[in-house]
DNA sequence: CTTTAAAACGGGAACGATTGCGTAAATAAA
DNA sequence: TTTATTTACGCAATCGTTCCCGTTTTAAAG
């Protein structure tokens, strides 16, 4: 199928004029007489003209638009930050390309490859669960690719970061476990080096230790996937389960851990939160309708987007290199819900 | 910030050849020799080159890009619609731009206008609920910019159409309530112009009439924005349950209907199924974990998305003008759980 | 030893838009 | 009237790639 636009030129020979004419009068240029100009603006808004992307990315050498990196858009948390950075990706006349990882090193690299050959004059990244060298993107970056980390960073790039307080938010949400009474807590956490991972089970050892509570390594369970996969979860909390002194309550650093915690406290019957309390990262907005009603720690997703975006979008119309880097932290957020009740 | 990437005319300086020469070695043109080819193969490879898509684009007259307007990313089905979009575009060399309407009109013209500007090749489309005239989408396409429907379709375009059986899953969904026991069943349905609305309402009422039971017009709910806003859920409920006889099960036609029903429910604290019984269309994969767990009517997203994508690359590659249409059925998936068990 | 033809490559236009530079006409200054 | 200046436009190069035509070299055919 065929479907021409109308382009500068066919103004032009409609018109009896010649391209860069019609080009200066579009653009508002002194050169040009108003009248020729109420005549190209007349006729282009009547035959609705608009530039040819393409043409403008070879002249210009930049595409106005960015890329976003991240592990899968049916996630709460992210499919809320897509929302924020389209927000002030389209304010300030960009668009957005959207790739997905679903967790997977090969297809970051494969992703970020494309992006930066320009089709992208920039991009977002939270790195996926895989991902434990990072040269495809410091490579990228050192050549001058604009590139802005959000939610997961990469500690050795340095560039603008926007992350969440997950240290705070895995610390209050595991003292308010405490002071709710439970005292044996596990934690279900994302793989190690991931550095959000490392945030929050710092934050959840120093509630402990604030609390005098000792820290038991049977309690620490990591899931290489970050729980996309059930059976991970199921193997972890088997194995909770299994251990003498159970625990009584759980903080589950990831919002697929939680989700697989709940289901897995479904499947095998384990009362909430009377065996087991529970309260985890989410970002979905129906966790008041699970059952129990969770408690969770909520991060600010969209405005983690509009943030990074706009940092991105500085350090892309820089004409300088940048030098300073932003390393900006959201506060955290906690509701609690029926999933952690006071102990009885 | 700049970012230079390799050009064919870089690589045919560095090899002292000429770019018509390079160009041809990279698409193995039988006018090249064989060490010539190994040559620039080996060079593009190391210094990482790729074809740059504006050049491409403008050169070619396309993107080996599509679009994608939705009403919002942060919605399961249609998350997991743009996977099952992104599968097939990527397999088959495409890239996707996303663009969301919020259910807007107005949004909704400003994309597709966007987008046939030349940004992609074609686009699916899923209309927003305020669309209530197609001109924006049909003016184009009658210019011959491909579209493709999906989900919320434009009878009266005449292009591809893959749509969900919704009169067979609200119809399926309805018989059950009915066969557990409910008489007095009411629906929540979003506007009525829309499609999708249509259909599912079609199927409820069938439901009814094939087990003589009568329709009453006080049990049938309208809501303008599908349910999005709480507000609009909370005053169709409320006057429903004003009524002298009260609806003992409810039909909720779309997954933000569901969910602030459930919402309300729950802050209303009215027992579910004991006072009211519901099912409801839901893409969510955590509606078993909610209180009660959620019967519901699930739609095949992914397939959707995928079998909309080779419908519009098809369309997009065809050589001649397209002139029969594929109206594609996806069967409806009903899963039964605590929220509509049998009535006591 | 010519003629022909294949093989291997280069030149240059084109795609749409921008922009520095050149220039004709109109006006103002001398 | 001549010169200078402004106004309003056109020409042509450029971005990276492809592709239609040459052109040269080599080899085969006559």
């Amino acid at each position: 199928m065929k479907f021409e636009a109308v382009t500068i030129k066919d103004i032009a020979k409609a018109l009896g004029l010649s391209t860069s004419t019609v080009s200066r009068a579009l653009r508002d240029s002194y050169e040009i007489s108003e009248e020729t100009k109420q005549l190209v603006l007349k006729y282009a808004k009547e035959f609705n003209y608009r530039p040819n992307p393409s043409a403008l990315g070879l002249k210009e050498k930049r595409t106005r638009s960015i890329g976003i990196v991240i592990s899968e858009i049916a996630n709460s948390f992210f499919s809320q930050a897509i929302n924020g950075i389209e927000s002030v990706a389209n304010q300030r006349g960009y668009n957005v390309i959207i790739t997905q990882t679903l967790e997977s090193y090969e297809r970051e690299v494969a992703n970020m490859q494309f992006l930066s050959s320009r089709s992208v004059d920039g991009c977002l990244i939270s790195v996926s669960t895989e991902t434990n060298d990072f040269d495809h993107i410091s490579d990228l970056y050192q050549k001058g690719f604009p590139v802005v980390c959000f939610d997961r960073v990469i500690d050795s790039l340095d560039t603008h970061k926007v992350i969440f307080d997950n240290f705070m938010g895995a610390y209050n949400a595991t003292t308010h476990l405490i002071k709710s009474g439970y005292k044996n807590i596990a934690i279900l956490s994302s793989i190690e080096y991931l550095s959000i991972s490392k945030e929050r089970l710092n934050g959840f050892k120093k509630a402990l230790s604030d609390n005098d509570i000792p820290l038991h390594e049977d309690y620490l369970k990591h899931c290489a996937h970050g729980g996309m996969l059930y059976q991970e979860v199921e193997k972890a909390m088997d194995e909770l389960m299994k251990l003498k002194v159970k625990p009584d309550a759980v903080f589950t650093s990831g919002d697929k851990l939680t989700t697989n915690f709940m289901r897995y406290c479904k499947t095998k019957k384990i009362a909430i939160p009377e065996k087991i309390a529970v309260i985890g990262f989410s970002n979905l907005d129906i966790t008041e309708l699970m059952s129990p009603s969770l408690s969770v720690v909520k991060q600010p997703a969209f405005e983690m987007g509009r943030v990074a975006t706009d940092l991105l979008l500085n350090m892309i119309e820089s004409k300088r290199t940048v030098t300073e880097f932003e390393h900006i932290v959201l506060p955290p957020e906690i509701i609690v819900r029926d999933s952690s009740a006071r102990k009885k």
